[in-house]
DNA sequence: GCCACAAATGAGACCGAGTATCAAGTCCGA
DNA sequence: TCGGACTTGATACTCGGTCTCATTTGTGGC
């Protein structure tokens, strides 16, 4: 069930703002309700732009600085695509993972790091770093937007957005 | 002249130039050595800044260029460091590989790919995607800083900085 | 060497993401 | 209700990077 716009996903962002002892102030709940509507990736400037579109009045510092907090709950991660620009994602905040993201349509999975940490330990002890921290990015072209590009309409159906 | 400093990772990278087709002009040559001369990573800014130093005129726009440039025939390649920002690092053009990157020397270590390629094969496979292009970084601390932090100062003597 | 053309360069305007400042507004607990 | 802490928005600013365009430099053909 859906109840309406504002998804669980929204209410999951605010408790965690509240749990972390942060206002949940209307323009935070904006931007929570924002980020929890989009699929993909997603930059300020758009959470910007649509925020201005259905409510007046949210600075742009506002968003960045609501953004900053998101992402120092791991509620949102920033991700760097390719073209070398910033991008946010909406996460899972209790598990280490890795991001897949559609570069068609921006749409992102959230992939287990899965026997990534084993190997990472291998690369620390053959090289006598010892490693903090470790980023995977994958990028590719997602299941519909994959149907969509071979054309086969009729599959296209069978595939949620 | 004083073919002491420029070591013969300068000449590997002018040699990359002309072979894809690109003039290897003086500028380019500086920019060249300038890479080829720093350990770790460097950013754009860098460079301009020690390129002034040595010899006075380099455009900022230029080394940017020239920057693009040898990305673009993978001498050197773009990392995202956590802080946000963007650097460089030197690296062989000639087979994929990753980087593991001290955070607080920069300096940068090739890492083979490996089992990763099975890895990321699954991954496609298990999601459905097409996977295209995948990044990993690692960041941590390399055994020179290590040893240097836990303050034991007799083993600095043989790390050069 | 000389010339014509292509490639490269530098200065500076420009742009967009992100940050800093600061005064004004809002929230919350006593 | 009151006061202090937190939040906000406008604005100025920084900084990495790009664009433009007039000038310079390199190259290949003669
Ligand atoms: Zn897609
Ligand atoms: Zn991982
Ligand atoms: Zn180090
Ligand atoms: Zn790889």
């Amino acid at each position: 069930m859906r109840p309406s716009i504002k998804s669980d996903q929204t209410e999951r962002i605010v408790q965690a703002l509240k749990r972390a002892g942060y206002q949940a102030t209307p323009n935070r709940r904006l931007v929570a309700e924002l980020v929890a509507a989009t699929g993909g990736h997603f930059t300020a400037a758009d959470l910007l732009e649509r925020g201005r579109r259905e409510r007046v009045n949210i600075g742009r510092a506002t968003v960045f600085r609501a953004l900053e907090l998101l992402a120092s709950l791991r509620v949102v991660e920033r991700l760097d695509l390719p073209s070398g620009s910033h991008a946010y994602v909406v996460c899972d905040p209790d598990a280490h993972h890795h991001h897949l993201v559609c570069s068609n349509c921006g749409k992102s999975e959230d992939v287990a790091d899965g026997e990534l940490a084993r190997l990472v330990d291998d690369i620390g002890r053959r090289s006598g770093y010892s490693i903090e921290s470790h980023r995977l990015e994958l990028f590719g072209t997602c299941p519909s937007c994959a149907a969509a590009a071979t054309g086969t309409v009729a599959t296209a159906r069978g595939v949620q957005a």
